[in-house]
RNA sequence: GCGGGUAUGGCGGAAUUGGUAGACGCGCCUGACUCAAAAUCAGGUUCCUCUGGAGUGGGGGUUCGAGUCCCUCUACCCGCACCA
């Protein structure tokens, strides 16, 4: 039984431990070493002020990685950070009348604070903040550069606009058409705003996904459909009027089908495209189904049940292989102005969506494609007469030139065809799109140009940088602060020194974290971004970690970033990250009161199987990412102050693989916190025995303990390699068992038992460092583990000279065998014939046939 | 709709290349200690009609041997979503 001072003082030790790390700077990166260099970061968080269980998880993974590598002899680099610009700060500010920035810099405070308990070894020296001028600056200047080199451009473009906040939203604030926040009806308005040019790179993005062979298959994948390549034609349609005279347009539609040509029987255009545009000119109903199909539009809800509507110009489209025909072009809902040319042609028998169309307005339906084997005719009668489109592989048929062609000998014949006539021509297109960074926010890097009516667009000269947030600022109107501010935005034009605007709309928050990785490398200087000889020695990132909620948008901005900083000259690099890891979500069941109000987990008791609340009963939901809204959290400073930063860490690691959810549970912190414990004394027990080499004479007992602390250094080593924590833990575990079962009495047993738990400590120390290093020092040694190797492992060590094999008959276990490791087939089929259930199993007659796959299995094959 | 993933005891999950399924933990059960409870310690715990048999979501296949490979079905999860 554990006496009160048997058991492990958590709150000492870890306090004790904590402020030994911080007075050696146990975690600073070396500045001139010699050792390899491992960067290890995870994403950095948002100042929201208070740590989550989320983050809890996320950063006691990086830790395990930092302090193995450190321990494996590598230089790490482990640093931390704040994003600290975005939306929250201006809701506090609208709340509480407080400043974003005097919000965001206390949240700041109060955020690092609560790290400190968690003990990990970060190398706080390097930190940064993207709210503050000495980061922003750069990216300030970053942006002009890339101005410069054609990375970044104005152009007018479609956005959701909120009537009622005066602000752009992004597609996730417009929730089923009306702005989450006001509730209004969302409109789609044209504004001036500021594009990186991400397409410029797309194919490049796309090829190197190839490359990243230490990213989850899952996120290349989700990124190599994000940029979406197609390959297909442009076709021009020359458009004429009703009686037949050209207008002088001519329409581009994209393709991937030019192989269905011969099947088109309409076009259709965008209402945003120019040309409808220009005819809304002078035809009212246009006008009347232009502004019907602006409306809302943007939410999933809407686009699924949104119906085709189609609204025919009255002019024609001229077909570019058969001379003399048009079709008609129509206006249609369904067409998207920002994929392709905006424009399409519809080949109803190929296309679900163009038979939809075609059906709803009496357009003809032509099939051109049959299925290999079918009888062409009857099958063209099916599906011109039907509502369902063909859109499989088939050979042309009524295609003239393409008759016969499979679909893919048909496209490029039809490519070369149209290019032979000057009518189009074979383009590789993409769904990726060009990044609109512009937000009307006050909390974000202010975009450093200048608007003057006779100069245009004029970037702010490198003496005026940077472009700092005005204090002064109200947030009890609508709208953007910035841009109603009395005189920040009248400035005098660099140029012609003319009265001239500031640029008012701030950069989109994912800017900031697109290059925070590299100021990590040179976080204080002040004359550029990052020095560029460190950000070559430190990037990429060897291991990133964050939530795969990331996976596309922050993740790809960043490949993009890397390229364009090195394409203006701020180093030579294409990918920042040679190694990610997506941690899955920490979760909690979900409590709902009869109302349907959500309850906390705290205010729900449990009857035997039954979760009341007050006595009412409650009903136990599935388990889901912890949320305020579904208030089933668990906060992080609780746990740490009940059980200590180690339990904490043990629990998240061992319940699950890190990559998938992670159910939290009081029961299984509970049980961390026991096995810490238990850990303990072993630790006391073994101090008890004095410090000495190994005898080179032991019992079979500790032979085989010492075997398996070998076998589990080895194994402990290679799960914390590939991020199998959670085996890594079992191994420990296993390991601690097997120690504690020893008999001291052996030949050597207390040697090794003492041997056990000093490597046991240094086994579980990247996962709970605070109680390894208190192990560690009660064990006599003086320099601190943190400062330790790795324990290496004897390869002579990890086998045994014997080996247990299983006996099968026809496949079914009847019986094992130990046998010497060196025993041959003879040896193990004679041992294992001799068995009883064996023997039972062949009643008396010889096997069939004997498998034996030596030191595995045996398997007899009765008649 | 398109693309991807997952499915193993009461629960979380183990199981290199096909080779003793259920490691390790949670929970539960029994015992010790205790006036009692908690904590702790020791033991047990896939299921069943239990000297045997069945078993890794269902069905089928390949193999001496399948959680693992192939076909098929089902359920759930995730991403994209009128992308021409």
């Amino acid at each position: 039984m554990a006496s009160p001072e048997e058991r492990y003082n958590f709150r000492e030790a870890e306090a004790k431990w904590q402020k030994t790390w911080a007075a050696k700077d146990s975690f600073k990166t070396e500045d001139n070493s010699s050792k390899p260099k491992y960067y290890v970061l995870e994403m950095f968080p948002y100042p929201s002020g208070r740590l989550h269980m989320g983050h809890v998880r996320n950063y006691t993974l990086g830790d395990v990685v930092a302090r193995h590598k450190k321990a494996k002899g590598f230089n790490v680099m482990h640093p931390m950070g704040w994003d600290a610009f975005g939306l929250p700060a201006e809701n506090a500010a609208l709340e509480r009348g407080v400043h974003p920035g005097k919000w965001t810099r206390q949240n700041i405070a109060d955020m690092k604070a609560q790290f400190a308990p968690l003990g990990l070894s970060l190398d706080w020296s390097r930190e940064i903040s993207s709210c503050e001028p000495e980061y922003y600056k750069h990216e300030q200047k970053m942006f002009l550069d890339f101005l410069k080199g054609g990375l970044a451009y104005r152009k007018e473009s479609w956005v959701n606009w909120d009537p009622i906040e005066h602000t752009v939203l992004a597609n996730e604030q417009v929730i089923d058409g009306k702005g989450w926040r006001s509730g209004a009806d969302v409109e789609q308005r044209k504004l001036n705003q500021w594009f990186l040019k991400i397409t410029h790179y797309a194919e490049d993005l796309l090829q190197a996904i190839e490359t990243l062979d230490r990213w989850p298959d899952k996120v290349r994948l989700m990124q190599h459909n994000w940029i979406g390549r197609s390959e297909g034609a442009r076709v021009t349609w020359p458009l004429t009027d009703a009686g037949g005279k050209e207008t002088g347009d001519t329409l581009e539609v994209f393709t991937t089908r030019p192989d269905t040509l011969f099947g088109a029987s309409f076009c259709a255009i965008s209402a945003q495209h120019p040309v409808a545009a220009k005819l809304a000119e002078s035809n009212p109903a246009l006008v009347e189904f232009i502004a019907e199909c602006s409306k809302g539009g943007t939410s999933t809800a809407a686009i699924e049940t949104a119906e085709k509507m189609g609204f025919d110009t009255g002019l024609k489209a001229a077909h570019p292989f058969i001379p003399g025909k048009t079709v008609p072009l129509y206006v249609a809902n369904f067409v998207l102005m920002a994929y392709g040319t905006g424009a399409i042609f519809g080949c109803p028998g190929h296309d679900e969506r163009d038979m939809e169309f075609a059906r709803k307005y009496g357009l003809p339906v032509k099939c051109v494609v049959a299925p290999v084997g079918a009888d062409p005719e009857a099958f063209a009668a099916e599906l011109e007469t039907g509502n369902v489109a063909f859109t499989d592989d088939g050979v042309a048929i009524h295609s003239e030139f393409l008759n016969g062609l499979k679909v893919d000998a048909a496209k490029r014949a039809a490519i070369a065809k149209l290019e032979s006539l000057g009518r189009g021509k074979g383009t590789v297109q993409y769904r990726l799109r060009d990044w609109g960074i512009s937000r009307q926010r006050y909390w974000g890097c202010p975009i450093p140009i200048i608007h003057c009516d006779s100069c245009g667009a004029v970037p702010v000269p490198d003496k005026d940088l940077p472009v700092t947030l005005p204090e002064d600022v109200t947030f009890d109107t609508p709208g953007n602060p910035l841009a109603r501010h009395p005189t920040w935005k009248h400035v005098k034009c660099p140029t012609c020194n003319k009265p001239a605007l500031r640029e008012t709309d701030t950069f989109d928050t994912f800017f900031e974290s697109s290059w925070y990785f590299a100021r990590f490398c040179s976080p204080h200087v002040t004359d550029r971004p990052f020095n560029e000889v460190e950000a070559m020695k430190w990037l990429p990132v060897d291991q990133y970690i964050g939530g795969v909620e990331h996976a596309v948008l922050h993740l790809l901005y960043s490949r993009f970033f890397t390229r364009a900083m090195s394409d203006c000259g701020y180093l030579s690099l294409k990918e920042p990250f040679a190694g990610m890891f997506t941690q899955g979500m920490v979760c909690h069941e979900t409590y709902r009161a009869a109302d349907g109000t959500w309850l906390e987990p705290g205010s729900v008791d449990w009857n035997g199987t039954t979760a009341t609340h007050n006595g009412a009963p409650v009903a136990v939901g599935r388990s889901e990412k912890m949320s305020k809204s579904k208030k089933n959290t668990v906060d992080p400073a609780r746990i740490l102050d009940t059980f200590g930063a180690d339990a904490a860490r043990l629990f998240m690691l061992s319940d699950s693989p890190p990559d998938r959810d992670l159910e939290w549970t009081d029961a299984g912190i509970e049980g961390a916190w026991r096995y810490l414990n238990r850990l303990w004394r072993l630790a006391t027990m073994a101090n008890e025995i004095p410090q000495a080499p190994l005898p080179t004479m032991l019992d079979p007992g500790p032979a085989g303990l010492l075997r398996q602390i070998h076998r589990t250094i080895a194994a402990v080593g290679d799960d914390l390699e590939k991020f199998r924590f959670n085996s890594a833990v079992a191994r420990i575990r296993e390991l601690t068992n097997a120690v504690n079962d020893q008999d001291r009495d052996a030949i050597g047993g207390d040697a090794v038992f003492r041997f056990g738990v000093e490597i046991l400590a240094q086994l579980i120390n990247p996962l709970t460092p605070h109680i390894a290093e208190e192990i560690w020092q009660l064990l006599g040694n003086a320099a601190i583990l943190t400062e330790a190797p790795w324990p290496s492992h004897d390869p002579a060590l990890l086998e045994d000279d014997t080996v247990t094999i299983a006996v099968q008959v026809n496949g079914k276990l009847r019986g094992t065998i130990t046998v010497a490791k060196t025993a041959d087939k003879a040896a193990c089929e004679a041992a294992a014939l001799v068995l009883g259930p064996v023997q039972k199993q062949l009643d008396g007659k010889p096997p069939k046939k004997v498998i034996i796959v030596p030191g595995k299995i045996v398997n007899i094959v009765a008649a």
